[in-house]
DNA sequence: TTGAAAGCGCTAACAA
DNA sequence: TTGTTAGCGCTTTCAA
């Protein structure tokens, strides 16, 4: 049953040593060998070291599609990874993503990365699953109005989603997410606090729930100072010159002395108003972006941004994912996670 | 053998049917329903067409752990994904990432992250190989010095750097990379095309092969056009502050009308010097930036910034994985691909 | 505490 | 062209 030849010196042999090989080598039965891996407690101390060290003689480790096949799992989670899009300033899929890579490690899982094509946006869900190919996925476009949450809820895939189900109060399924209108709050006191009292609202049109949360952050801080809004906010694209055109209106009409953008896309466009009417910004007028993407830090004017705690989602991500993976109760629909604010020069 | 229950309308069966199930119902061995996956020309056109519409009413799908145990692949690449700089404007990875999980799906393969571990720099290789979890490696940080290139080589295990040897001259391995050389004196040619004679270089420190490397395309390009190169070069650490500083050290000995950076990072520097000496990007002063970064596209005064081909370079990577693990002789050891110039106002 | 038997779902090899 | 047999390496019974 043996193979002939395991590790010569320290190159792999042409198949690695499987569990009948320890378990030839330590004179013990396979069975024994598993149970070392897997229950350890099972055996006699001095069994389970002998066993150990022929396991570490030998190199070996579990050939994972047999142990996939036997278990009817795969320690992977999938995600769709969609690029981040040209000509904006979101950085948060990069760092979200690896500390998900970081997060799932702890826990044995490993991710997998498939394509996302939005002429059919659940066909890579499907294969996966359909083929067992994952143990659960990780869905971040649920704020698109896409209908993968949906779908996957109806499949009873395990899934939990980054981001709340803005569209639809109905689903049930499991979600974390970053308070964003917290964090806009937190941005617009630390700029009341500056002593600014016209703080500015530059957001995305109104179909977008995320954007109306966030600028609903900006509102309540506002008059929880009694502070007045009115000709204070704008909503455009959100691409770089909507965000310095809405700077320029709203310096004519309105004479703010401080911005608060939902994105630092946003922000960078009034960087750039700033900078045509010969303005410091921090010095003449605070500027606050959201997601403290590398441009954020770049800038020379380092951007105030609003900063999600991405480690903690993927953390609380995975948490929960366990948890539903070993069919515990899992015990809240929806963890909500607070930002923080990453504070620079521009404020 | 068959279960009683597939699916039940869209719902996924507790369990997914098998190859069994489909044998069953459609009337033909299970070999045949493997036939009509894997090899359908085999099969006479009306059982192909029989056990394929049999498949499509069951949701049938091959449960990859099986096939994984069988045919000893997992259709998985492996790369090591660590985060993007906080602080430099590198975000090079994440476009690369994508781009290879698109070339990957092309030829039914799936990229799987695992994290990086400074202190232990192989141990996420060898485990996943070990496990026999993925079919080969994509590696990415070969001009670290890293031992991961040197030590997969020695274990015999398919992957290709994205990356050039540097420090190797003996290294055999296949690899990809691009030509950051050229890359540089495009640049520099379409500076100097635009009347720049003058055109200073800000890079890295001298032990990083990559920024020599792209520097030498500066100095061949200028010497090229009769252009002296003396007392116009700096070397700095890859941060936005050793940018500007150098910019301005240039600036007063040597009065460049232009530069050309080693990173985007560094002619962020650049352009805060010049914001301070009021002085016009493009107009003043043209700058030019390397990789495309966000921060080049969204800047105010967009940057122009050479661009690496990464989606080619993906394309080429699973190419030659593919040659790998079909055992097909790889025809050449690396391959450069030629960047291009992302032309905005900056220069 | 250890061992034996069975089988997860698939495909390679061979036979019909 | 289709079917039969065997077995990939592991873990889950169950028995000793």
């Amino acid at each position: 049953m043996a193979r002939s030849e395991h590790r010569s010196g320290a190159t792999l042999p042409v198949t690695p040593p499987t569990l009948a090989d320890v378990a030839e080598r330590a004179g013990v039965s396979r069975q024994t060998v598993s149970n070392a891996v897997n229950n350890p407690d099972l055996l006699r101390p001095d069994t389970l070291e002998r066993v150990r060290q022929t396991i570490a003689e030998l190199g070996y480790s579990p050939n994972r599609a047999a142990r996939n096949l036997r278990t009817r799992t795969s320690s992977l989670i999938g995600l769709r990874f969609a690029p981040a899009q040209e000509g904006t300033a979101n950085a948060a899929m990069d760092r979200f993503v690896h500390s998900l890579v970081e997060a799932s490690e702890e826990v044995g899982y490993h991710v997998l990365l498939f394509p996302g094509d939005d002429e059919d946006p659940i066909g890579g869900y499907d294969n996966l699953l359909r083929s067992t190919a994952v143990d659960a996925f990780v869905v971040t476009d649920t704020y698109l109005g896409n209908p993968q949450a949906a779908w996957l809820s109806q499949q009873r895939a395990p899934f939990v989603a980054f981001g709340r189900p803005w569209d639809d109060a109905g689903a049930r399924h499991v979600w974390v997410d970053v308070d964003g209108a917290a964090g806009i709050a937190l941005a617009t006191q630390h700029l009341i606090d500056r002593g600014h009292t016209r703080v500015a609202w530059i957001g995305w049109r109104k179909d977008s729930p995320i954007g109306e949360d966030r600028r609903s952050g900006w509102v309540r801080t506002m008059h929880a100072n009694g502070l007045s809004t009115t000709g204070l906010a704008s909503r455009v694209e959100d691409v770089v010159h909507s965000g310095a055109e809405a700077a320029a209106v709203l310096l004519d009409e309105s004479a703010p002395t401080a911005f608060v953008c939902a994105s630092d896309t946003l922000a960078m466009g009034v960087l750039h108003t700033l900078w045509i009417r010969q303005l410091a910004p921090g010095q003449d007028i605070a500027v606050v972006g959201f997601d403290d993407s590398q441009v954020a830090q770049v800038y020379p004017v380092g951007l105030t941004s609003v900063r999600q705690p991405l480690e903690d989602v993927a953390v609380e991500i995975v948490r929960t994912l366990r948890a539903l993976l070993s069919h515990q109760p899992v015990e809240t629909r929806g963890i909500l996670l607070e930002p923080t604010l990453a504070i620079r020069e521009s404020s």
